[in-house]
DNA sequence: TCCCCCATGTGATGCTTATCACGCCAGAAG
DNA sequence: CTTCTGGCGTGATAAGCATCACATGGGGGA
């Protein structure tokens, strides 16, 4: 196994809240395992608005989000966004094990939405324990269906809603994944995100503040009630 | 197990043409998984337009193709039809893998669009492998990828493409999946896919034939050149 | 202080697509 | 033959959204 040594980068056990963390987010998993884990596992640790992961880059690893937000999306040739989905604590991303068991570079990134904390797993264990584990097994499982599943939502919502209806979800997404009712990304952000135009999200959230789902601050939104 | 008994579901063996495909398409199993798929997994044939799967229908087993295509697509609420991907022989869903592994009902639709044969696992079965055999946790992980990647392809599609665009991409895909170059699609059903309108569906093909992508006969239209 | 940049607000205009309103034709059924 | 039905063609109209053009206003740096 080939360890990066940076400040950022930890063995496991070198930090004792951690641990607890994990086997808290983890309790599926067996004993074993879980020791294990917490033997082989990396803690990397990536500020605000860092890529984890960007197109091309060949992944080698799975990753558990242990503490904050991370959004995973892909870009294609001209340069459009694709939001995929957000991952929260306890969860992880279905295609970097794929990609990961399987040797392949990627079309995805992956960015940390606010200061996160994940858990690096090497990818040669990824499949020992999947033969071993059960747990391990079933929890790689239901990150492929929950992804799945976020995925076909995202696809829904792109299909068959106008983007007000969108714009709507996005702004709850945000309230749920950050747990906050303030959101300061740009306009300009935000209809890259929602494959739209500053203008029209400036018109769409003058409505939305009208209708008092939203109060409008300085580069800043505050979310009252998104009715859904 | 439980057997289900019909005209259309045989113990494997039952048909030696078959045990000869599924080595053809499942080369990469250990010779003894495959001659356990081949003891236990039972064969179901399904004819043109016949649903192998509807919403809300508890899946208790893994489906594997053996001849013939799958489409594979979701519904919601108000009628809304969400194509995700065909399933081609050797090709399994990925869906149906994990909410048998979790014997949940799923919100998928799985129609034949030709003459079907599908080889059925049972899901403990399905579990009992995943830790036994390498060959088919790696089956599993990469039907999951597959799957993933065509909807990602999908969203992409939907997302940034214009109907015009999107029409192609469908007839190729029948050209690809059906090995045909004649669609008898009424437009009206290929508009309900693309969640447009017969209309405009119309207006297209017209603008396709006048640049001699397609031809349009009575009741079928023949893809000629589809440069892409 | 002045200037510039960045985020935002707003009207005008045009493209893409949905929808409505018809008309046409062919094959099936009476 | 007549009627009915289902698939298709086509114009008119309008909604939703992108894009362009330009304005405003605040904060930071020279």
């Amino acid at each position: 196994m080939k360890v990066i040594v940076n400040k950022l980068l930890f063995r496991f056990p070198t930090n004792m809240a951690t641990t607890e963390t994990t086997q808290k987010l983890f309790q599926q998993f067996e004993p074993e395992l879980l020791k294990k884990i917490q033997q082989v596992g990396l803690v990397r640790k990536f500020k605000t608005d860092e890529y984890l992961m960007q197109t091309g880059q060949q992944i080698r690893s799975a990753v558990l989000v242990l503490d904050g937000v991370v959004k995973v999306f892909r870009e294609d040739d001209e340069g459009n966004e694709v939001f995929m989905y957000n991952l929260h604590p306890g969860e992880a991303c279905a295609i970097s094990m794929t990609c990961a068991a399987r040797q392949l570079s990627s079309q995805i990134m992956a960015k940390a939405l606010v200061d996160t904390e994940v858990l690096v797993i090497p990818v040669e264990l990824m499949d020992e324990w999947a033969l071993k584990y059960r747990s391990w097994y079933q929890f790689v499982l239901e990150t492929y269906r929950a992804r799945f599943e976020e995925l076909l939502d995202t696809l829904d919502h792109i299909a068959f809603r106008n983007l007000d209806e969108r714009l709507l979800w996005y702004l709850k997404q945000h309230q749920k994944s950050l747990k906050s009712n303030f959101i300061k990304t740009s306009f300009t952000d935000i209809a890259l995100e929602l494959n739209s135009s500053r203008e029209v999200i400036s018109r769409l959230m003058k409505k939305l503040a009208e209708k008092g789902h939203v109060k409008l601050h300085k580069n800043e939104v505050e979310i009252l009630h998104l009715k859904m």
